[in-house]
Order: C-alpha cells, then sequence, then structure tokens
RNA sequence: GGGGCGGUAGUUCAGCUCGGUUAGAACGCCGGCCUGUCACGUCGGAGGUCGCGGGUUCGAUCCCCGUCCGCCCCGCCA
C-alpha cells in the first residue's frame, strides 16, 4: 500500500547513511540480518528491563527492541529518549517470540535486536500527540502543520492525492495531451470572483492579477495550434471561504480543439475511471448519467445534486389550484411553485420537532413549511383547505404511505427550490438515506446568462467565452438594447454549450465549448454590457486570437482538492492540502499575510489608508 | 456584511442554569518500580492569565457589553 517503486529504488541505491530500508519495508526476509533505519520515536514501552520502542517513518512502523543482554549500551541511552526523538539504529532482524507476533502490524512478525543507537535529535514535549485517534483543534494543528502532517491519515490523503495526480498525467500524456504552464502574474478580468492582486514595481500604479483560472491562455494555445492541453494548476479567487473552498486551490485543467461537448466528457470519464482504478482499486461505471440543467432543478432544486439517495422534490401545483389555502394558491397566482417532500416515517415528529425543521426552512429562507402527516388518515393544521380527493391524488403523486410526512414549500421558484435542495439534503442524512459510493454525474444545457438583479443585467452563467447552442445562436443576435435590461427577455432562453460534473452533491468541474468566431464573441460580450472598449481593453488579446484562424475548442476544469476530499472521504479540502488557510485566509504556520516594511511599500508605490494604520 | 457554535491544565473536555470554600476528569508530562510490551502496567507528583478589555456586584470562569481568534452557514464564489 506504500510508494513500493520508491522504497525499492532506495534498497537499489545500497541504502544511506543512515538506513538500508524503510520502517514498514523489515521483513521476514531480513530475519538473521543486521540493518540500520532511521525514524521517529512513535511510542516507547520502557519495562525497566527490556524497552520497545516503536519506530516510525512514513512508510510505517517497525519494534525495535533494547534489551541489556543483548547489548547494554544502547539500552541505558533508550531509557532517555522520548516521543519523537530523531533516532539511527542498526540492529538484528528477529523472528518475534511466538505468542508475542503483532498482527495489526505489516512488521509484525518481526522485532530489531538494537545493538547500535544514535539519537540524531531529541523533541520538545508535544502540543499534541501524533496518533490519528487523539483529537487537535484545527488551530492547533494548523500552526504546528509539520506536526500535524506525520499523522497517517493526512500522510494517507497527500499520498493518494499524489497517485491521483500521477494516475491523471499519465492518463493525459497516453491521450496525447500536453502540459504547458501559463502565468501566475496575468491580467486582471472584470467578471467572475475578485482577483488577488500584485502590484507592478517597474510599472508604478500598474498591478498584475493572480489567475482565477487559465482560461484565456488555454483558448490561445488552441489557437496556436497545440490541440490538446492540460496543466494542474493553482487558481486564486479572492472570495470567503468554506469547508470545500480555500483562496488558492488546484485545478486539473484542460482543452481541446476540433470537438464538441461529447468528446470532452468522454475523456474526462475516461480520465476518471482510470484515476479511481489506479487510485483506489475502484471500479466506475461509465458513461455518467446526465442531466439537463432544467431537469435538476425541478427534481432536486439545485444544480449539483446528491444522486445517492432520491427523496425527490415532487411539483404539486396543478392539484394546489383546487383548494382553498391562500398561501398556496397565492404563491401559483404571482407566478410561483408549490413543491414537497415526502419525508418517509417521519410522521411521528412532535409538534415541536416540526417547529424546528420549519424553523430550518425558514433559516433557508422560506417564509413556512406546511406539513400533512399520513397517521390514520391524513393529520394537518391545512387539510381542511383541500378537498378529499385532492388529499388522495396529492398522497398517491407522493406515494405516501402510512406513517410519512409530506413537507410543502410555496413560494418564488427559485426560494421553493433553495429551501427544498437542502431540507432534502438534511433529511437524507437525518433519514439516513444516503449510500456508501461516488455517483457522478453531468449537468448540461445550463443557460447561457443568468439575470443580475443587483445590476439590472445579464451575467455569464458560466463564463463570458462559453458557446451558444448552435440553435439559439440566431436569439442571440436577436437581442437589441431593450432586451439586455429586460430578465424575461429572449436572452433567458439562450441555452450555452456548458456541462458541469457532479460528484455526491458536489460540484468537482464545469467547463464548456467556447466561442471561437470573433462575431459571436463580440455579441457576447455586448450583452454582457461590456462596451467595444473595454472589451479590447480587457480581452482585445482573445479577440485578436481569435480572427487569426481560431478552431472550435473546448474544455473543462476538475477541482482537484474537492475530488480528493471526496476520494478520501474527507469533510474539508483543509484535510487534502498540506498548508491550507483558515477561514479568514489567514495561515497559522507561516503567519500570511503580514504587514511589509515601509520600503517595500514605497518601491511599489502604495500607500496605505491611514484609518489602517 | 450577516446568522450560529466554540475558546477553562500541554491536549480533549466537564464546571457556567441558580455568581461564593482548594476550578475537576482523561490523556500527555515528570519521578520511582517493572524482561514480552505494542493505547504496556503500576505507585507517586507537577501543571491554570478560565482568549482579551471593560461593566454590574461585597465578590465574576459563571451575568452584561465590546473585542480577538477558530469552525459551520448565508451573501459572495463567471
Amino acid at each position: 500500500m506504500f510508494q513500493n517503486t520508491t522504497c525499492k529504488r532506495l534498497v537499489k541505491l545500497g541504502g544511506f547513511m543512515f538506513r538500508d530500508k524503510w520502517c514498514n519495508e523489515v521483513n521476514d526476509s531480513d530475519i538473521g540480518s543486521f540493518i540500520k533505519l532511521s525514524g521517529w520515536v512513535f511510542r516507547r514501552r520502557d519495562h525497566g528491563g527490556l524497552i520497545f520502542v516503536d519506530l516510525r517513518d512514513r512508510s510505517g512502523i517497525v519494534q525495535a527492541v533494547f534489551s541489556p543482554e543483548f547489548s547494554p549500551e544502547p539500552h541505558e541511552l533508550a531509557h532517555s529518549i522520548r516521543s519523537e526523538f530523531v533516532i539511527s539504529l542498526m540492529g538484528e532482524v528477529r523472528r518475534r517470540p511466538e505468542g508475542t507476533e503483532n498482527l495489526n502490524l505489516p512488521t509484525g512478525t518481526v522485532e530489531v535486536y538494537v545493538k547500535e543507537l544514535t539519537i540524531l535529535n531529541e523533541s520538545s514535549v508535544l502540543p499534541f500527540m501524533i496518533e490519528d485517534a487523539a483529537e487537535a483543534s484545527e488551530s492547533l494543528r494548523f500552526k504546528y502543520r509539520y506536526l500535524d502532517l506525520r499523522r497517517h491519515d493526512l500522510q494517507q490523503n497527500l499520498i493518494i492525492r499524489h497517485k491521483a495526480v500521477k494516475s491523471a498525467r499519465d492518463y493525459f500524456d497516453e491521450q496525447g495531451f500536453l502540459e504547458i504552464e501559463t502565468p501566475m502574474l496575468t491580467k486582471s478580468t472584470p467578471e467572475g470572483a475578485r482577483d488577488f492582486l500584485v502590484p507592478s514595481r517597474l510599472n508604478p500604479g500598474y498591478f498584475y492579477a493572480l489567475p482565477q483560472s487559465p482560461q484565456l491562455f488555454k483558448q490561445i494555445l488552441m489557437v496556436a495550434g497545440f490541440d490538446r492541453y492540460f496543466q494542474v494548476v493553482k487558481c486564486f479567487r479572492d472570495e470567503d471561504l468554506r469547508a470545500d473552498r480555500q483562496p488558492e486551490f488546484t485545478q486539473i485543467d484542460l482543452e481541446m480543439s476540433f470537438v464538441e461537448k461529447i468528446d470532452i466528457i468522454t475523456v474526462i470519464e475516461g480520465m476518471l475511471q482510470k484515476v479511481f482504478n489506479d487510485v483506489l482499486e475502484t471500479s466506475i461505471q461509465t458513461p455518467f448519467p446526465m442531466l439537463s440543467y432544467s431537469e435538476s432543478m425541478e427534481r432536486f432544486g439545485n444544480d449539483k445534486p446528491d444522486t445517492r439517495f432520491g427523496l425527490e422534490l415532487i411539483s404539486i401545483d396543478d392539484l394546489v389550484r383546487h383548494s382553498s389555502f391562500k398561501v398556496f394558491l397565492d404563491a401559483i397566482h404571482s407566478g410561483g411553485r408549490v413543491k414537497a417532500l415526502n419525508a418517509k416515517g417521519l410522521a411521528s415528529l412532535s409538534r415541536k420537532e416540526i417547529d424546528a425543521l420549519t424553523a430550518e426552512a425558514q433559516s433557508f429562507g422560506a417564509k413556512g413549511l406546511a406539513w400533512i402527516k399520513v397517521k390514520n388518515g391524513f393529520e394537518s393544521p391545512i387539510t381542511k383547505f383541500f378537498p378529499n380527493e385532492i388529499l388522495n391524488k396529492i398522497a398517491e403523486r407522493f406515494d405516501a404511505q402510512e406513517g410519512d410526512l409530506m413537507l410543502f414549500v410555496a413560494d418564488k421558484e427559485k426560494i421553493v427550490n433553495d429551501v427544498l435542495s437542502r431540507m432534502r439534503l438534511e433529511l437524507g442524512k437525518r433519514l439516513k438515506l444516503i449510500k456508501e459510493g461516488f455517483d457522478f454525474l453531468w449537468i448540461t444545457d445550463f443557460p447561457l446568462l443568468e439575470w443580475d438583479a443587483e445590476e439590472s443585467r445579464f451575467t455569464a452563467m458560466h463564463h463570458p467565452f462559453t458557446s451558444p447552442v448552435d440553435d439559439d445562436i440566431e436569439s442571440l443576435f436577436s437581442a437589441k438594447s431593450p432586451d439586455l435590461t429586460n430578465p424575461a427577455s429572449i436572452l433567458s432562453t439562450v441555452r450555452a454549450k456548458a456541462y458541469d460534473i457532479v460528484l455526491n452533491g458536489y460540484e468537482i468541474g464545469g467547463g464548456s465549448i467556447r466561442i471561437h468566431r470573433r462575431d459571436i464573441q463580440k455579441k457576447m460580450f455586448e450583452v454582457l454590457g461590456i462596451s467595444d472598449e473595454e472589451a479590447n481593453v480587457k480581452f482585445g488579446f482573445l479577440l485578436d486570437a481569435l480572427q487569426y484562424g481560431a478552431p472550435p475548442h473546448g474544455g473543462i476544469a476538475l477541482g482537484l482538492d474537492r475530488l480528493i476530499m471526496l476520494m478520501v472521504g474527507a469533510s474539508s479540502i483543509r484535510d487534502v492540502i498540506a498548508f491550507p488557510k483558515t477561514q479568514k485566509a489567514y495561515c497559522l504556520l507561516s503567519g500570511a499575510p503580514s504587514p511589509v516594511v515601509p520600503k517595500q511599500l514605497r518601491e511599489l508605490n502604495i500607500k496605505l489608508d491611514a484609518k489602517i494604520l
């Protein structure tokens, strides 16, 4: 399970000054021979006479025995060693006496009788224990990340990350992709996330931006004819953090020429299949299911559904019309929706528990939560507004059995979907419906544009370089200036050649076929309210490139951190990143960000606002 | 910008409702004993700015206000 190829190389080189093998490699074939080992003292069991030390390196653990009869000097010295001392030893590998084997250790049939012991370095008493089982707060773990990273679980996570990246690189290489680096010091772009800025000393008052993604460069590589590009690349977005969001994160980024959506999808499915097979020895079924954006919204209430369980949203818009329940009728009459969930078996919930659910729904934005228990008929404060016939039809549509609890939300469509999708997840967890495994799916046919009510304009749902579907190009071009400021205009109907890949309810990647025609790209900027002048200043180099024989092209980027998080079963990407930042984007290990000396600021022509000094 | 939870021994936590004697436990740490342990055992011991500042009070870990830090979430994240 550990890096055997590397271990072999270590042995092949004839060992080193400090060791012949890694700890976990010591086995029956070494019995009778003397070997050198080095590592950390994991645990010491001092019996006064015999002393046992578990010697640890990244490969694992082997038991060292200090016996006064075998060798008095190291035995004496071993009294003084403590947890996490770095030691080097030479000794004889022996089979453990019968009955003392440790079946929990791969090296549990042997032990090393120590002839010579060197303490290479001592360790202060640790702020927390290295054992996986010993819990330590995350802030302490981050401050002493080098200790945290000595833990087996975290080491495994990073080993799996390494293996996954290696597997992906091998795959892309086999498929004819070239890994090409793109600049980290690049240009700020108006759309999208907030940029991290880097002041330019040589160009006073000017700034680079760290890339949010290599988007424009990889498109230009396509124009340059590289045809198949990929990169494992750091990206930066200066937005607030979450368990699955860090300000710097890694993408597996790719772009291909002469492709349509299905080509990209096939390539990614092949890659994931190989990676899961190589790294987890798990076979995943392809092709992945595909769901349109609108169907996903209708059935799950969001565009990244966790499809490991059902509990789908059910629309009762049509049935509600026959009721006299004002809350539902008002929602429908003002263009909203009434949708619901069947919480199987939850009719046993008390009024208080239902109130708690209601409060939860309200915290997600609902005005309230209506409910009907199926319990000796229908039990609910709202049954009186519904004819019996309609109640039965509702129950039928829900496949409601005795003991079920139906939960309803009526509001604007966006709120209904938002609230119910969150309730669905919450109930899925509570009812333990979520099965183990990896459920991939594609979400396709996204709208090209999204209405931004605050700015009264359309913004790109994916990004401004995403191609509309061929059938909708005409609609895009037909849009005149009043359509640009009307959320219900023809622009809202234009679909994009965009696709997201979802795993277990997490968006792990997204991409699109790009616009390769200059006229469409210019039109796209126009509908986004980006003037010709601004487009030229911000993206002129792309527009220029598009007029010199740009091939049709498209690509995708996968969020490596999220993918690995899901592969190792972690609950935060912080557990698959060697040096993560806190929610305030602070590095507790290094202390970044930090103030700089005035000279540095002067060189950069930067003056700080008096109120922060 | 907003909502929620947390901060007490080196660590993980209890104590806080209902303010009052010496602030406890486990693990870790230190010392003694221990030759087959592997979360060794056993006997003994040390260890506290109750995050920080202010207020109320005769008296604050406990109540109030502010603030800092960490986590979860909303907004934000093309």
